[in-house]
Formats: structure tokens, C-alpha cells, sequence
DNA sequence: TGTTATTTGCAATACACTTGCAGTAAGGAA
DNA sequence: TTCCTTACTGCAAGTGTATTGCAAATAACA
């Protein structure tokens, strides 16, 4: 786990413990976005221990923190958290029929935001942009 | 509640029901996408003798027979619900404070749904964007 | 090493949604 | 109109994800 992952915990006067790095690091070697039930199995196949309600809190403290991003893949029915640094804003595409997941590494929404603020007069704070499909294995 | 959803739903050999014609009726008259629990709440304010778990499976029913459109607006844990017929696909924003829902007659993403067949090899079959943010009396 | 506020584990709870099953009713056939 | 089949409904119970209360444990600072 990263040195400056532990600082920024730090200097949020939140503390390092045990837990809450094998959380991280979990995320850290992740190459998809983790439910809180897959995470808490991750852990527990490495025989770590901790309690499901303990991952929970810990991603809702660090997604607070801006360490983690939570998101919605389309009709999933649950969140999935990735780590945040050295990662670019992106979306995910999800296969309806195995479930695998894959990065979109773009954004074609920042125009779209200024003019939906302009016809709404809405400040738009976040957006999800989530799709589904069949990936080529499936098809 | 229009012919035509009954001629459909009767075409599907399914029935069309005092609940079911009751559901559709509230989604007729709707301003903005409906939770099952709110539909609910205005079939009770109507005194329409109906169960919950009625309400679910009409929706699932009526969204199979494709007369109603299932969504999920940004991280908001639940499905919403409004009525299809004589409306153009679209896509929604949410006020994060009041809850307030208003509609986007817009949808930018036929040329990147193409784009992305493209770069993963998926097929696209669904996509969600929705948008949150802070409304004009919320700001 | 001691102090204290944060964090943890366990149990209980909340909430959206689903399932099983016996009884009800829609709607085509006679 | 009446009968019959089968979709549909209501009630109770059950999932699965996520949250909360509280006493015990522990990180971090002096």
C-alpha cells in the first residue's frame, strides 16, 4: 500500500489500522470495480481478519476521504468501489450474461454538462454513465 | 387508460386486471419516474385496494411487456418506473438535496455507442446516464 | 507507557425486492 | 350466461445489501 495513501489518511485525522490497509490493498490490485461482498471475499481468502460491516464502513470513510469512488453499474442492484489514485474520470461496460466488466477510458460529457446546467439551471454535481451489453465470449 | 395498452397487454396473453389497470393509471398520470413504494403511496391515497408486492409484479410485468421503462437514477438504491408510450428516450437529473427529478430530452450517445462496439468488441444493449446535482431553489 | 478518540466486531435493524402458496378472478369456450 | 382454465392476487416469509448501537479493542499522540 502506498506511502501517500497512509498521509492523506493521516492528515484527515482518520487512522491507519490493520483493517483498513487490507482494504486498500485489496483495491489496489483490483482490475475491476469490487462489491463489498467480493472485497470481504478477497480478504477472507488471504485470511484476513474483519467483519463485512467493517469493509463497508471503511469504503464509506474513504470514499468521504476522495481515496475511492463509488459507483452503479446499470441495473446492478449494489455499488462497487476503485481506487482513485492515478486514474483518470472513465465509465464500464457489463456483460449481461457472464458479468465481466470492462473500462471505457473516456468522457464525452463535459459539454453535455454545460449545456444541460444552461437549459436546466441545475449546478450538475456528479453523473453515472454506465452500459450493458454482451462482451465477445457471450455473443 | 388506453385502449391500446389494454389491446397489448391482451396480445401478450396476460389479463388486464383491476390492479394492473390501477398501476398503469398512475404511471399515466405521473410527472416524473415513479419508486415502487411512491406508486404504491398514490394507489392507497386513491383507496385502490392493492398489495405491494402486486405493485412489483406488475412493474416487472409491464416492463417485460416493454409498455413501462425500469431505471436508476444516480445512487439512488432503488428502481424507478414511468410509462413508455409517446415518449422519446431520455435520460433524467436529480437534485441531491430535494430529490427533485426533471427529465432531459436529450440523449448524446448514438455515435459512442457505435464507437465503443468498436473498441471492445461488446455488443450494446442498454445504457444509463443520469446526472445529480443542485436544482435552482436548492443552490 | 498512558490517555483518548477512532475503529472494530457482534447483534440487531432497515429497506428494497422476491418467492411460495392457497384462494380469486379474467376471459375464452360451450 | 355459465363453466373452466390459468393468470393473477394477497399474505407471510425469505433474500440480499447496507446501516446502526454499543461495548471492547487499538492507533496515535504526548
Amino acid at each position: 500500500m502506498k506511502t501517500k495513501l497512509k498521509d492523506e489518511i493521516r492528515a484527515a485525522g482518520k487512522r491507519v489500522t490493520r483493517t483498513r490497509q487490507a482494504v486498500l490493498s485489496v483495491l489496489e490490485g483490483a482490475k475491476y470495480p469490487l462489491s463489498p461482498t467480493e472485497l470481504y471475499g478477497q480478504l477472507q481468502a488471504q485470511n484476513v481478519a474483519i467483519d463485512l460491516v467493517t469493509v463497508y464502513r471503511n469504503l464509506t470513510t474513504l470514499k468521504e476521504l476522495g481515496l475511492v469512488t463509488q459507483l452503479e453499474l446499470h441495473q446492478e442492484g449494489q455499488f462497487r468501489y476503485e481506487i482513485k489514485e492515478g486514474r483518470e474520470h472513465h465509465h464500464h461496460i457489463r456483460c449481461k450474461s457472464c458479468g465481466r466488466i470492462v473500462d471505457l477510458l473516456l468522457c464525452p460529457l463535459k459539454k453535455l454538462t454545460a449545456f444541460i446546467e444552461q437549459e436546466t439551471r441545475f449546478v450538475v454535481g456528479d453523473h453515472s454513465l454506465e452500459f450493458s451489453g454482451w462482451c465477445p465470449k457471450c455473443q
